[in-house]
DNA sequence: ATGGTAGCAAAGCTA
């Protein structure tokens, strides 16, 4: 099975490059973010008649998030609890084929002194706790999306972004929550599998628009598949597609994308 | 240190 997960930053801008890019990567699952669109203006029918099945949750303007399977979407939820701001649509979650997907925008922050740095801590520690949970399943969990953080030095174009405090994505607070969200037992699938061959780099999976960032590479990995050990044992195969930022009017993020033993 | 671009939606907010 081959999984993906794209923050597209609105799939009505991005419409015509998501049917491109699913016709050519044919993916059997999608976890998408940054729909900015409600649930009535997503273009339900252009991407069912690719073949996919459909569960979305979105509003106006901001956030939203949906999973597309070629395989019945069970189960569906679109909330976990997180206290504040739950209006937000940054979570969904389904079981496909015997396997729980969740597709999460995590906030971004804005700056260390805004009042969203501090959700986006509080959304960190409410989603570990969540994940707790359903790790005690013992069952293959599979989370992807728009964590808004780079981990550790290698994810960062520019490591010396790690000796500042105010710098979003990589602050140490936010690092840390992300690390114990790991440490709730699960794998960073990329950097698993990349980590297991020689000499070979973590790749970037998110350029700023400003500043010709990607043609110069300066990227950040902030995009992650984190699996259930039950997960990680099916996982084969794992990587960046940088095909889709470069085409023109591009998403400011490239899809993620892992394959698994069905 | 600052400012650089993009999307939504119609001026500023968010990223």
């Amino acid at each position: 099975m081959r999984i993906a997960s794209w923050n597209v930053n609105s799939i009505r801008a991005r419409l015509e490059s998501t049917l491109d890019w699913l016709t050519a990567a044919q993916p059997d699952v999608v976890l998408l973010q940054e729909l900015k669109c409600t649930v009535g203006d997503f273009p339900r029918e252009a991407i069912e008649d690719l073949g996919y099945n459909v569960a979305l949750h979105g509003q106006k303007s901001y956030n939203g998030v949906a999973i597309l399977s070629k395989l019945p979407l069970e189960d569906v939820h679109t909330t976990f609890s997180c206290g504040i701001n739950d209006d937000q649509c940054r979570f969904i979650e389904a079981i496909i084929a015997g396997c729980r997907y969740i597709s999460l925008y995590v906030p971004n922050g804005m700056a260390v002194d805004n009042d969203k740095y501090a959700y986006k801590l509080a959304f960190y520690d409410a989603f570990t706790s969540y994940v707790r949970q359903l790790l005690s399943l013992n069952q293959p969990l599979i989370i992807g999306g728009d964590f808004n953080v780079a981990p550790d030095l290698e994810d960062a174009h520019n490591p010396t972004v790690f000796t500042r405090t105010d710098r979003i994505l990589c602050t140490i607070p936010e690092r840390q929550a992300f690390h114990t969200l790991l440490a709730a037992g699960l794998y960073d699938g990329l950097k698993l599998h990349v980590k297991s061959l020689p000499d070979q780099q973590l790749p970037f999976t998110w350029w700023d628009y400003r500043a010709g960032s990607f043609i110069v590479d300066k990227g950040y990995r902030i995009d992650h598949f984190l699996l259930s050990p039950q997960a990680a044992d099916l996982m084969i195969n794992a990587g960046v597609d940088r095909t889709p930022r470069s085409v023109t009017r591009p998403s400011d993020h490239a899809p993620i994308w892992i394959h698994i033993k069905h």
